[in-house]
DNA sequence: CGGCTTGCATACTGACCAGTATCCGGATAC
DNA sequence: GTATCCGGATACTGGTCAGTATGCAAGCCG
């Protein structure tokens, strides 16, 4: 019973040991100055391994922003089907979206380095960008149906809200990065903010 | 009249257009993937002339940190002892603030390029930091002054709103990198109702 | 004018790294 | 049980790059 795994079962194990010690190694070092021999042997592998498994470096990046978005999306799906935030306003879904990031220093410096490869790389960008789309159109979608759930018309597009959310995210994760002084709340009280500017829009004629 | 510079003059010349060089090149390369004898070839110059002017790469990244963030500062200045916009929300203040990240593309990618190389480089970090607590100061000045004349009571903090103004602003530049759909008035959307939400907390109770 | 200084050029070094070629040993198939 | 296959190890290649050493010519000072 001590060899009890096949090939393939092997082969899978030693793929996804790489792309955690990828996501770490990547995330500590930077896209560029991590190699591989850093991540395989972060993973107790070498070279070998990881060209058996991926066909170049940036192939490699292209899996992880897919694994990483999936799971992202799929907490997003999590969220729109559960029923206990059901009550609670919209901005849950933006709030929960970015849990992912608030304490999450991995993720947020991984984003980091995928944009500034994606600015310089089209076709991640594109892949990049497809992906953000759909997890942006999930949250705009969720927002849509809470909204009318309560009976509220949003003065403005929920795509457009989504985007405000993501980029107040986003921006919210680097002001974390780089200051060990922000306030925990941040993200939250800016969501509160544009929410309640939302509200006050809709009494207020445009 | 073909060479009427002294030497100190001169060198002050090369120095200026490396640095101008190592701006570009930067921005459009990475920091790391820009080489020195890139950043020196864009100028017409060689490594001879990078290492006669400055100690390291890394210094370079340092200098260019100060000129940016002087830059800027000296913006946010001029805007406040300016007359002009006086009467107009306290917002215009962040939003001039970011008219220098929109539709300054080279800025927004050294931006990212300088966080990301911050998150890795605690010196680093600590300069840019310093710097982006300076402006943030000004910001919140200027804005809690604006707020005073008009005798509005910001029921949060000016240094919290100046803070998220920041992540809004870098949060829209991340997503204008990744994305032409971006809107162009996303910013502003953004402040607008960031600011109606301040002025409805106001009105209503805690 | 002549020796000294110095800004920049050139040539080089040591280190690093993505990707390739080749090989091995154990799992698989018959 | 033997031949085959293949995941992964090892060794190597070509290229890149930060930083250094040295040279040179043009500016500086007496």
């Amino acid at each position: 019973m001590t060899t009890r795994l096949t090939r393939k079962e092997q082969q899978a194990r030693t793929r996804s040991a790489l792309l955690q010690s990828a996501t770490r190694v990547l995330a500590e070092k930077g896209l560029h100055r991590a190699s591989i021999d850093d991540i395989t042997s972060d993973a107790g592998f070498t070279k070998g391994a990881f060209y058996a498994n991926f066909k170049s470096k940036e192939e490699l990046f292209l899996v992880m922003l897919d694994e990483h978005f999936a799971e992202r999306l799929a907490a997003v799906e999590r969220l729109a089907s559960g029923e206990e935030a059901l009550a609670q306003r919209a901005a849950r879904a933006g709030q929960d979206f970015t849990d992912a990031l608030r304490g999450n220093e991995e993720w947020c410096r991984l984003f980091l380095e995928f944009t500034s490869h994606a600015t310089r790389h089209d076709g991640f960008r594109k892949e990049f960008k497809a992906r953000t789309d759909a997890l942006r159109g999930q949250i705009a979608a969720i927002y849509s149906q809470r909204a009318a759930e309560v009976g509220f018309e949003p003065p403005i597009s929920p795509e457009l809200i989504a985007r405000m959310v993501f980029s107040m995210a986003h921006g919210v994760a680097i002001d974390q990065l780089l200051d060990d002084e922000t306030p925990e709340d941040l993200f939250g009280s800016m969501l509160l903010l544009v929410f309640a500017g939302l509200a006050g829009e809709q009494a207020g004629a445009a």
